[in-house]
RNA sequence: CGCGGGAUGGAGCAGCCCGGUAGCUCGUCAGGCUCAUAACCUGAAGGUCGUCAGUUCAAAUCUGGCUCCCGCAA
């Protein structure tokens, strides 16, 4: 089929790979303009951008699709389906009707729960045990469209939102292209109950909270593992948590704290300036006195 | 020019301010002890101190350039 692709960060660029090996044609392929990012907040194109550009496909990074000129011109590449994958923009009636199967969308969770922004990590976060990724039919709501076809995956004590970010990725990517396969379909309308929205991460929600539940502790730790990464003081240092374990009690364990109820013990850090390592390593050039509080 | 930290034997760090025998924790190898051990003891190997240049009798340490890594911020 010819479609046109639309998504900015790594987690699309899985799908559009998919479907450039599913032997679509790809006409167009939409993201985010450059923004100043990084150190020295130099100009630097999404991900998607990066790898449709080098795989030599038209890149097209508009502010908004509101203008006619720019729906004049994603209607006039005639594509069978549009592929929206963490796009960044709302797509107006006008487009989401151009294409002649529509468009489709990839959200990482099992819809109606976690609409919106940050769907892997506000499940992480909040202590779900199962993920997954829903192919839908767009409409104008905020992923609210009927379900093409939808994949569970579990998520565990290890799971944390890197892990859990590739699988799902992959797998949408996977039922993407199987959907595409039948793209004629409505799709089932999402249940009315269950919905909940997954707001964007703010950065001041990193800092970990040791008043809370040992598991609430590990479950937000790993939800913002690797990025941006929970963190508190330790002797004097801002140190990330990206790996922690959720344990009965304190112990002399040097790196094992109390929290409101419960310990964490932390298994995988990062002090600033400094690369990530596993507890033993840290504490080799790093020693933390037993007894020390985090803040 | 957004702010800042860093590059030292295989790993993580100290030393640098106040130039002059390269140190610590761990790992590796050999041997010993032990019923046994991620335990303990003894010994050994392993580094042109990121790179280029400068200052100096002498540079890991001072000065300047370059490369790479990372935290913050966006």
């Amino acid at each position: 089929m010819k479609l046109v692709f639309m998504g900015t960060p790594d987690f699309a660029v899985v799908t559009l790979k998919a479907l450039i090996a599913a032997g679509h044609e790809i006409a167009a392929v939409y993201s985010q303009p450059p923004r100043p990012a990084g150190r020295g907040q130099s100009l630097r194109p999404s991900p998607v951008q990066d790898y449709a550009a080098a795989q030599g496909i038209e890149v097209r990074t508009p502010l908004s699709l509101k203008s006619t000129d720019e729906q004049k011109f994603f209607a006039d590449l005639n594509a069978d389906a549009a592929i929206v994958v963490a796009y960044g923009l709302l797509l107006p009636q006008a487009i989401l009707d151009a294409p002649r199967f529509g468009c489709f969308n990839v959200h990482a969770s099992l819809l109606p729960r976690w609409r919106g922004a940050a769907p892997i990590q506000r499940a992480i976060m909040a202590g779900d045990t199962e993920s997954g990724v829903t192919i839908m039919r767009m409409e104008l709501g905020l992923d609210t469209g009927p379900m093409m076809k939808v994949g569970r995956l579990p998520i565990t004590s290890e799971t944390t939102a890197s892990s859990l970010h590739d699988e799902l990725a992959a797998l949408g990517a996977k039922l993407m292209v199987e959907v595409l396969k039948h793209p004629e379909g409505a799709g089932t309308p999402q249940p009315a109950e269950g919905i909940t929205y997954a707001r964007k991460i703010d950065k001041v929600e990193a800092k970990i909270d040791f008043a809370k539940s040992a598991v609430e502790v590990c479950n937000h730790i790993h939800g913002l593992s690797p990025f941006p990464g929970a963190w508190c003081i330790l002797a004097g240092s801002r140190v990330k948590i990206l790996k922690a374990q959720a344990v009965d009690h304190a112990t002399d364990d040097a790196l094992t704290f109390a929290c409101g109820s419960e310990a964490i013990k932390f298994l995988l850090l990062q002090r600033e300036g400094k690369g990530v390592m596993d507890a033993a390593t840290f504490l080799r050039g790093f020693p933390i006195a037993s007894g020390t509080k985090p803040a």
